[in-house]
DNA sequence: CTTGACTCTGGTCTATACTCCAGACTTTAT
DNA sequence: ATAAAGTCTGGAGTATAGACCAGAGTCAAG
């Protein structure tokens, strides 16, 4: 079990965000001590990777917290239900993907372009 | 050339995102009308195209602006400098696109597991 | 046993990226 | 010619995602 100030280190995070994530119900640790820290499982520092990786990717906490509540609504809705939401997710995802592939390309190219010696970088521009 | 409402439109986007846009430097149109009314380009379009391709990436309207002010700052900088900032942010997309893929792996391993029939989805979680 | 590092709650403050008026002018359609 | 729809500037308001601070309690080391 690790103290939030242990967790933040680990995870690249600050204690702040931490705790902002568990008051919108994104995670909550999974104990306290007996005067009240914070106590992290194992578990519950995948749920933060998790949520920093979608994060990452673009995801708002918001649709992040949709995502992990698939765990806790599960009874709720059925499958299919799970299914579509996941399967909408998705698409969102690999429209994403192409975006950043196009991306990239242009900073490559733009990379190529540029000579990398001491000239003056006339010719270089993100859009061609 | 195209009015503010037609670009909006097209690019789906709103009408006051591409005011705000221009506000902070990202893009200006063309010409005006003799009365006032902003006229967008082809190249116009796809600088907004490019900002909203980059602003799904999960760049900040600050970076897109760097990026598209190589353009302009090409004789004060060495292409020397060019070449490293945009190699930094290249490096940055590479890790996007990792951190991207793995979500995509998560979201359809779910869907994968989720049935896709009327069974309640006891086994869906996003963590496994 | 105290000092320094850490944690707690609650609250205010900030940056980013818009959205939404208001009041006035312009263009388009009938 | 007039009404509806679109545009202008300027400014206020909103959502998101925290950062930062105060005052108080807690823990670990010397």
């Amino acid at each position: 079990m690790l103290k939030i100030g242990e967790l933040a280190e680990l995870a690249g995070v600050s204690r702040d965000a931490l705790r902002f994530y568990e008051k919108h119900g994104l995670v909550t640790p999974s104990a306290r001590t007996q005067s009240g820290y914070r106590l992290y499982s194992k578990s519950d520092v995948l749920r933060i990777r998790f949520i920093l990786s979608a994060k990452e990717v673009g995801f708002t906490l918001n649709e992040i917290h949709q995502l992990l509540e698939l765990e806790v609504t599960k009874d709720d809705k059925s499958c299919q239900d799970v299914k579509q939401f996941v399967d909408k997710k998705i698409q969102v995802v690999n429209q994403r993907l192409t975006e950043i592939k196009k991306i990239k390309q242009s900073l490559q190219t733009l990379s190529n372009a540029c000579c990398g010696g001491d000239e003056p970088a006339t010719h270089c521009t993100i859009l061609g």
